[in-house]
DNA sequence: CAAGCTGTTAGCGC
DNA sequence: GGCGCTAACAGCTT
C-alpha cells in the first residue's frame, strides 16, 4: 500500500470513518507489530478517541483526544479496513471496536508494518530521523537538499531522511518523467534537472493521490503503467529496462532517461 | 517451485 | 561519517 500518495489515501479513509467515536474494545495481534508494550496500546487506546490525523512521510499519525498519537507505518501491504460487519480480516493486527458498532482493523499480511505510541508529532519526526514530507517541500529547499549530497540520485530520493514519502515505485517514475537515469550522481545535476525533478514529484504525488481518491488508473504516459521488462516505452522509442539500484528493482527508458 | 515485491534495518567493507 | 551492497523480515503472487 505505502508511498506517500497510497498514505493520503489511507488519511482520508480514517477520517471518513472513524473520527469522534469512542473505542471500547481492543485486539491486539503479532508482537512484532507493535513498537511499546502491547499493554501500553490496550491502556492508551481503550475509552479514548481519534480525533485528527495527519501524515509525514509514510506515517499516519492518528491524535487523540486524551492526549497522543497512535502512528501506523504500513510496510509493504499494510492498509486499514474499517466494517459493520463481524468478520475481522485474517491478517487483522489491530483492531477497534467503536461504541457505535463500527470497527477498525490494520491489516498487515506481511507484518512489515509497525505501530506507535507518541507524545507529539515533533518528538516522533525527530526519533525517526525523518526529512520533509515530499508535499510540503519547497523548491528553494529541494535545490538546497542537493547541495550537500552524494551518491546515486535514486538513492538520494529514497532516503526518509533526505525527504519523507518516496518509494521505489514513485521514485522511478519521477525520474523517468524527468529524463534521468537513475545511477546519475546527485552531484552531477544540475540546477535545470532539479527543476524538472522537483517539478514532476509534486505533479506525481497530486496526480496519483487524486486518482487513487477517484478510484481511476494513474495515466498511461506513467512508467507505472508499464514497469516490465521489455515493454514499449510510453514515450514511443525505447524498451523498459530492469537493473538494480541501491539493491532495488529499478525500471527506466534508456532511450529516455540518459546516463550523466 | 522458485523468485520477486510498494519498506526498513543491521551489518559489513571501503 | 557517508555510501554501496547484502541479508533478513513474511506471506502472497507469478
Amino acid at each position: 500500500m505505502p508511498e506517500l500518495p497510497e498514505v493520503a489515501y489511507q488519511k482520508l479513509y480514517v477520517d471518513s470513518t472513524s473520527l469522534h467515536q469512542k473505542i471500547v474494545k481492543v485486539d491486539l495481534g503479532a508482537d512484532k507489530i507493535f513498537q511499546s508494550p502491547k499493554k501500553d496500546f490496550e491502556e492508551v487506546l481503550t475509552g479514548n478517541e481519534f480525533v485528527a490525523s495527519h501524515q509525514i512521510g509514510k506515517y499516519l499519525l492518528m491524535e487523540l483526544k486524551d492526549k497522543g498519537f497512535l502512528v501506523i507505518h504500513f510496510g509493504m501491504t499494510g492498509k486499514l479496513d474499517y466494517f459493520q460487519h463481524n468478520e475481522i480480516q485474517k491478517h487483522a493486527q489491530l483492531t477497534l471496536i467503536f461504541e457505535n458498532g463500527g470497527k477498525l482493523s490494520f491489516v498487515c499480511p506481511r507484518k512489515f508494518g509497525k505501530l506507535f505510541l507518541t507524545e507529539s508529532i515533533g518528538a516522533f519526526r525527530k526519533q525517526q530521523n525523518l526529512g520533509p514530507h515530499a508535499t510540503e517541500l519547497k523548491k528553494a529547499d529541494f535545490h538546497k537538499l542537493f547541495e550537500k549530497k552524494k551518491g546515486s540520485v535514486k538513492t538520494a530520493l529514497m532516503d526518509q531522511s533526505f525527504i519523507a514519502g518516496l518509494g521505489n515505485l514513485y521514485v522511478d517514475e519521477m525520474l523517468f518523467q524527468s529524463g534521468i537515469h537513475p545511477k546519475t550522481k546527485s552531484e552531477n545535476l544540475n540546477k535545470k534537472d532539479l527543476d524538472k525533478m522537483y517539478k514532476n514529484m509534486v505533479d506525481i504525488l497530486d496526480t496519483v493521490t487524486k486518482c487513487k481518491t477517484e478510484g481511476v488508473p494513474v495515466p498511461d504516459s506513467y512508467l507505472r503503467r508499464h514497469r516490465n521488462e521489455e515493454e514499449d516505452c510510453p514515450n514511443g522509442k525505447g524498451k523498459i529496462e530492469m537493473i538494480k539500484v541501491g539493491g532495488r528493482s529499478t525500471y527506466f527508458c534508456p532511450e529516455c532517461q540518459e546516463v550523466k
